[in-house]
DNA sequence: CAAATTAACTAAATCGGTTTAGTTTAATAG
DNA sequence: CTATTAAACTAAACCGATTTAGTTAATTTG
């Protein structure tokens, strides 16, 4: 029966209809009932839905400092694994009744560094960052004021702030352990390097050499290619046509997976009969690319909701010990691994 | 030079430190220096540069009624379509100083219901739709409220909205165009179904009645398959057994083309030897697949940007007429589709 | 040199809620 | 039958900004 949205009602606006005073109504709406006559909350109540009433959010948090929402940051939007984490801490926030203003850094510390300041002004509850790792004093200043922190993807050394990341020494041991069992010697991996410090890509290339290590096999410096985008398809054929050129090769993440199919179909090489693929990031056409690709997933989704719980905790003062959480990622073998004929 | 964020400063303290009253605090982070003395302007400045002040966005959205904030309901993040928007309203937006909240209505008018009224509470200046069009209740309220409102994606018929979107008949007969010339004539539509109305499946469908009669081209009813997700390997399996086959198959967007591509896999076809394969979407892999897919693009960024760019002039107030912007497809002609040897 | 004007600044109201400290009326105790 | 206590409600302060209507001191005008 709404009718009559008038432009603006305010909780005055209620009480004087309701002939009862501002603060009965506020207790009404925020649910005490305990002295309040049954006469005066089905009249409060009328009023409202008569009205439409809906209070305004804005003056409550001023006066209550919360504001029920809080701000992401990722490092770079274009990423499947970013939106698909903004997607569960979208979902985990709902149920909680929390609002998430999502902002995109591009890889930039300055963007970053604006919306951390903007969104401080904003008064959110709370943050997620994909940090970039050169705004330390920034990431200092939210725990200074104590404002909830949690960082996500990425390790900043030094600083005692809740993070969840993939597990990124398992998924390259697992890709290299795949490899090694399929009988390959010679394997190679590439990424993306950054602007900073970026977990990931480190992790991934410290996680190399000790996964070749454990397996016993010789890691040769020319197969690690850490490259801009850009620059991967050229130094790819480099390396392939190189001397003992890799028989396997390791795709850092979704975007340069696609730089390397690339480079197969412009230089005719094929998986996985010139090399076998394994990329880290399930992509949505693993499946039915020919031959369908080896994947290690990993837990977006997971690491997303993990990081809204953690936070949402924080928010309510029931957490206070740093912790970092590293999720496991999952391996799809599919057919981009070719079995190597033993040499011996 | 900041230093020492003591927890929290009010602009009240700053006027103390700085010798002068709120009023002059205000005037200065305004910008309004006609009536201050260079004397005074520089004692504030430093208080600030000192203390670090930035004001609480939460109050001045109280007393002037603008958040800066908008909220932007997509129907379901989970295409890509939605998530190239997003960014691209986040990136006008961010030159534009206003801030997105992002809600996830996952195809559920009752999410999408629920989002509306706690976005109005929070008094966002405007909102940007893809609407279920079960809210149309909602969609009045938002216009009786004179809160700026644009959909995207789909139209509200009977709404006098401002409406951005894909010129869907262009791009369908886009794709019957490229198929026709090549000499198919037995051409197939596939698409999702939806819960409720929704214009691009309308339109779609539509335009492709249309478009098959334009070039000549008799169209068979059981060459339309809008089908949940789930059924469409099985449907297309039956059509492709059926009698007289469509030689000519279009992808109405990127999660079908998937559900395609599998069915090929799964059964043995290929592409563009059984059928030919235009997809209306650009997908990242398509110049990776074998062969390379033929798509129509979506102008998702424009359409993102347009769109966001329609709402901040509507919040400016510097249109009030209602408009809706169809926006071209491109294509992106590569492998997919087969030159059909002239039958005359 | 008093009156009028202008420059520079401020007090107080306001935005729309929440909350604390009362107040009024009815019920119970002594 | 008065004193206490409890129930049901309200007035006013407060959150942290903006803005209007003044105020004070300096400057110009006649």
């Amino acid at each position: 029966m709404t009718k009559k949205h008038s432009s603006h009602l305010t909780m005055s606006d209620v009480a004087k209809k309701a002939n009862v005073s501002k603060s009965t109504v506020s207790q009404y709406l925020n649910g005490r009932y305990e002295f309040m006559s049954k006469k005066t909350r089905d009249m409060i109540q009328r009023v409202i839905e008569e009205t439409g009433y809906s209070p305004n959010v804005v003056a409550r948090s001023l006066k209550v400092k919360k504001t029920s929402t809080i701000g992401v940051i990722v490092a770079n939007i274009l990423h499947k694994f970013s939106t698909e984490i903004i997607r569960a801490i979208e979902d985990a926030c709902m149920e909680a009744d929390v609002h998430v203003i999502v902002c995109n850094a591009d890889d930039d510390p300055e963007k970053e560094r604006k919306y951390i300041k903007a969104l401080m002004a904003k008064q959110v509850d709370g943050f997620i960052v994909f940090p970039t790792g050169d705004n330390i004093d920034m990431y200092e200043l939210l725990e200074e004021r104590n404002i909830p922190l949690v960082f996500l993807d990425r390790i900043i050394p030094d600083l005692a702030v809740n993070t969840v990341l993939l597990d990124n020494f398992k998924a390259v041991d697992t890709a290299v352990q795949v490899f090694a069992q399929a009988g390959h010697t010679r394997i190679a991996i590439v990424t993306m390097p950054a602007t900073a410090y970026v977990t990931p890509r480190l992790e991934r290339i410290e996680g190399f050499r000790i996964s070749m290590e454990r397996y016993g096999l010789e890691m040769q410096e020319n197969h690690i290619i850490d490259q801009p985008l850009d620059r991967i398809q050229q130094e790819v054929t480099g390396m392939m046509s190189g001397p003992a050129p890799p028989t396997a090769v390791l795709a850092g993440n979704d975007l340069v997976l696609l730089e390397i199919l690339n480079e197969c179909k412009n230089s005719g090489r094929h998986i996985p009969e010139d090399f076998s693929l394994i990329s880290i990031d399930d992509v949505s056409y693993a499946n039915v690319y020919q031959p369908s690709l080896t994947t290690i997933k990993q837990p977006s989704a997971e690491i997303g909701e993990k990081g809204a719980e953690v936070l949402l905790q924080k928010i309510r003062g029931e957490i206070n010990d740093q912790q970092i959480v590293r999720m496991a990622p999952t391996l799809i073998a599919r057919e981009s691994v070719k079995e190597l004929i033993e040499e011996n």
